[in-house]
DNA sequence: TCAAAAGTGTTGGAGGTACACCCATGT
DNA sequence: ACATGGGTGTACCTCCAACACTTTTGA
């Protein structure tokens, strides 16, 4: 027992990399520190670990806290732990990632932190190693979206196959097929066509889909063979 | 600043998962815990992190202490930090995984620790939640070989095609058909025949390869696609 | 001589890419 | 009428799984 009591103790916190997708681009929450040091300065959102909490509560208290959302998806990244990575004093790091539906977010909440969604190929600056955390991230997401379908993450419950792709041309920087990835989507059997269409986005209106109920979690099997 | 001050501390600390291959199987190095709580039931290799040290250096130190060996592939696998996942003190810790040739390892560490190879698919109940670190590091294992070469890794330096493909097939618990594993690592082109042959394993003999050197880092574009 | 690994070749199928083509419709 | 996305079909290519077959050599 004493053996534990010799060794350091650190301020070990989270920061949450909240993805978001509108008008075709991906997105991302940010706000401006709210105190020192580099307050002022774009930050992710973060807060630390409070006694009795796991960094994966911790996270969604953070996430809860600023985006006024329950229930979101959040995956941890990597922890950061460089003994410099903050200036003032030391703190340890446990990087999430979330996603969100832009629609569900309370605007309400962007005022009082003054955050904005910014898009992710031309986020600004941001303090410590956040850009690094953020970039990490994006990896993460571009795994995840490789083996399931982020669809139901990122965009309303309802979406067309246009929208299917526009979100995953977002995410990997590239464009798709739109043939090709149609074919490739329906093929999974997880999604179900719905009797509505929407005509906002082309003259001849394209069927609304939504991820069927119990595919949610399904594993598109890009298992690796060798 | 004084906004740090409010917050908890803890102590924070790494626990290393390390993989070596011998025999045809894939093991772990633990061993039986040095102190309370849990005195002697087995466990992984850990450490806490200390004043102006990351927690891969941790790792790394910790793996210097107990395995003797320095620069050895390590990569940082989760962080775990369930509040109550060690009973008697709240410890945040840092999961990594090493892969070690088991040739290099220094017998005699062996000795002062108590350390144990054990095949990975024979564990025995770890204590705390080290059981759980296996497993997510094992993912990472198999992750990280589907899209690049451990061999270099885990393997001693010239090593024979029947020896990568018995690795892999410890490493995936699957078997490969010996022809397509050939031709498929041969295509990768990041293998260099030798002039020597290995007869120890098969009448005819097999040609020694190794890792061409520039090609140690080589991604197999196991590229998501979609 | 026979078993067992070394090493090469062939074949069929699955799935991805590129691209052609028709459909529906708002402007 | 025409531009635009919706939606389908096809030809080609790559890669992999399965498996046949020959070679070599120690037991």
């Amino acid at each position: 027992m004493e053996f534990y009591v010799q060794h350091p103790r650190f301020l070990v916190a989270v920061d949450c990399v909240i993805f978001g997708y509108e008008e075709g681009e991906l997105k991302l929450l940010i706000y401006p520190r709210a105190f020192e040091p580099e307050k002022g300065k774009w930050s992710l959102m973060g807060g630390f670990i409070q006694q009795a909490e796991s960094s994966d509560e911790a996270a969604a208290r953070v996430l809860k806290e600023t985006t006024g959302l329950n229930e979101i998806f959040l995956e941890q990244v990597s922890t950061f732990s460089a003994s410099d990575r903050e200036p003032s004093e030391r703190v340890i790091s446990v990087a999430y990632f979330a996603l969100i539906k832009i629609e569900r977010y309370k605007k309400n909440k962007t005022r009082e932190f003054g955050a904005k969604w910014w898009p992710v190929n031309e986020l600004p600056p941001l303090i410590f190693d956040h850009n690094e955390m953020v970039l990490q991230s994006l990896k993460k997401l571009q795994q995840k979206a490789g083996h399931s379908l982020v669809g139901s993450e990122l965009l309303p419950s309802k979406f067309t196959l246009l929208q299917l792709r526009k979100l995953y041309e977002a995410i990997y920087q590239r464009s798709f097929d739109p043939g090709n990835f149609r074919k490739k989507m329906l093929s999974l059997g997880a999604l179900e066509k719905l009797d509505q269409k929407n005509s906002t986005e082309s003259k001849k209106g394209a069927y609304y889909y939504r991820v069927k109920p119990d595919k949610t979690e399904l594993e598109l099997e890009r298992i690796i063979k060798y």
